[in-house]
DNA sequence: AGGTTCCCTGTTAGCGTTAACATCGATTGA
DNA sequence: TCAATCGATGTTAACGCTAACAGGGAACCT
């Protein structure tokens, strides 16, 4: 066990030419030691070690990051940090990140504009971070990104792998997923299946309503009807209750764009008297947690965000290390079915 | 507009000493401009301003960090990175934070050891943040950061304020909370209620418990019965159906430690075939995103996580100033009445 | 034996700021 | 009028590290 006690007793802290008076060597072969650096003798090594131990000597960072010109930082800005995809993959990426050595420093986006968006990207920039991950769910922040990054090391977490940046992205195939769903839908026997779609203008809901379109074209079948709402709860009650209220004859599947739209959406149905899965499927999005307990319990796509957020900083350790960008990396979601989603009912 | 093309053209970004030149001062004259001292007269600190601009300077953090010894960075260490609270919590730290001119910098506990908590809190002593705040969800989190610290300067986010550490902390008072959700049911008439509680290990979970506890006895009335599960949905399930095949009397309403566990619970009530309010009441905590919308809208104890996060960068700015630590800040929750709350059901 | 190579280690010189002190002209007070 | 003061600026020295180069032995070759 380090005696930080010795450090904590001195006034100052020790620093490296402290480590290398005790060890008797100078503070460069201190320097080689911590960083691992070839070519010291084991008997020094250990010698060093010792005093390092000894004195409970940290490196300091700030000098380090001076001289060297790297932070051994990464910053990370997420635009709908309290959404579950976004949330979880900041978290994933910070753990990749630690696991490699590196400090994750974020911003949050409280508003969505191309200040606040320039703002935070120099605000990493002024901080000196090795290279900057941006999770980016629209046109517009992939643009007000990639203007303000220049050309600072970087990696998108996107669905859009075009545009006129060059950084490489990644992201969850989020119309496979969407595929997976209506396919699963398909083969429970349902020809006429509805989706109720997230923002027009977000990069997810885009994909997952192309999925469901192309899905829907391979199979042969009709779209059914497509409303639009939001991401939340309550948009999937609107939805479900407007579609009931239509004079067409219902659905019997409707493919909605995230869970939480989806619970809504249960909601709306129980109110207008349909039973799920009897007389109508849903399938959602996400698989946030909670939604295998929900009345019935959710069919729902599942991302694997951990993964999603170490594919995102390889890619970003990838480009400090100067690899040329422009790669795509899509991840496979996965299916989830529970009751939520049953057989088309019999044609009444 | 700054002229950043100017800064882009060049080979090495403009230092210090480029700005005073261009300026015709010293380079410790832009310091002082930069760092908005006294005693600089208008004109020059215009023309620094104007060549700051011009070539599109920014300061080299570390640099600034190494002369000052203050790096404006904060470190937020989170515990539960998954759940609402915490996640929340740190978001909401970031945006206080950020305000303020600071940079937030993650580590989320992957498992909770000592060992890891140690790493982490030595990982920020490292990096060389100013302070430091800990989402200390139990006593063995609050504990091992605690010592991990040491004389550091910190602020708990936890609802122990005991210990034998000296660091300020701050919550929301969750036995507050359930109290203002107990006595909300006894106003609806109910005299038999029980309490579905999270870990006892936990911090929120002991607090909840215990003012459910408290506001029962405030009211002379007994407790109903107390099943103890985690804080995730499934086990409110198993606990409702448990309670369903009890041989004694069913309570008339449930208080659920948190959102999770009530969605589990809703479930498993109707698979028993209970209908909630009218055969049993259940409120939750936490008022996570979509328990609005379940069946039925579920009744729950919100709290302020942006006030939370404010406040706890609040003391930390205090203590990083050397402010005197030792205080505990507690914050009111509030009660969200919504349909799974209901009057009493009349004995039969 | 003398050069060459290979290990290992030390020396020196920055990195770009801020802190501390020095300077110098203009103003003030006696 | 001369010292004391003050406001504005410059000069020098850290801060604690890494990079680049400079040795100096031992081992290896010829």
């Amino acid at each position: 066990m380090p005696s930080r006690g010795v450090a904590e007793a001195q006034a100052r802290p020790p620093v490296m030419a402290d480590v290398a008076r005790l060890a008797g060597v100078s503070h460069q072969t201190v320097s080689r030691v911590l960083n691992g650096f070839s070519w010291v003798s084991e008997p020094t090594r250990q010698r060093v070690l010792a005093a390092v131990d000894h004195l409970g000597y940290r490196r300091n960072m700030a000098a380090r990051a001076l001289a060297s010109n790297r932070s051994n930082v990464i910053g990370v800005v997420v635009v709908n940090p309290n959404l579950f995809g976004p949330s979880g993959a900041l978290l994933a990426i910070e753990q990749a990140a630690r696991k490699a050595g590196y400090w994750v420093s974020v911003a949050s986006l409280p508003k969505v504009d191309a200040d606040h968006m320039a703002a935070s990207v120099d605000h990493f920039r002024d901080q000196g971070v090795d290279g900057t991950v941006v999770i980016a769910p629209n046109q517009w922040a992939l643009d007000a990104s990639a203007k303000a990054l220049g050309g600072c090391p970087a990696v998108m977490l996107t669905a859009n792998p075009g545009g006129d940046h060059s950084f490489p992205t990644v992201d969850v195939d989020h119309e496979l997923g969407a595929r997976l769903a209506v396919q699963h839908l398909a083969s429970l026997g349902h020809r006429d299946i509805a989706h109720f779609a997230g923002p027009s203008i977000e990069f997810h809901a885009q994909r997952r309503e192309r999925g469901w379109r192309a899905a829907l074209e391979e199979l042969d079948l009709e779209p059914g009807p497509l409303l639009r709402g939001s991401w939340e709860a309550h948009s999937g009650y609107e939805l479900a209750r407007r579609l009931c209220e239509r004079e067409a004859p219902l659905p019997t599947a409707v493919f909605v764009a995230n869970d939480q739209a989806a619970i809504g959406a249960l909601r709306g149905f129980a109110a207008a008297g349909l039973r799920v899965p009897e007389d109508i499927s849903v399938v959602g999005f996400d698989d946030v947690p909670g939604v295998g307990q929900l009345r019935p319990p959710l069919s729902t796509v599942r991302q694997d965000l951990t993964e999603l957020g170490g594919k995102a900083f390889d890619l970003l350790l990838g480009v400090i290390g100067g690899k040329e960008a422009g790669e795509h990396v899509a991840l496979a979601p996965r299916l989830v079915v529970r009751e939520s989603s049953g057989a088309a009912p019999t044609a009444g």
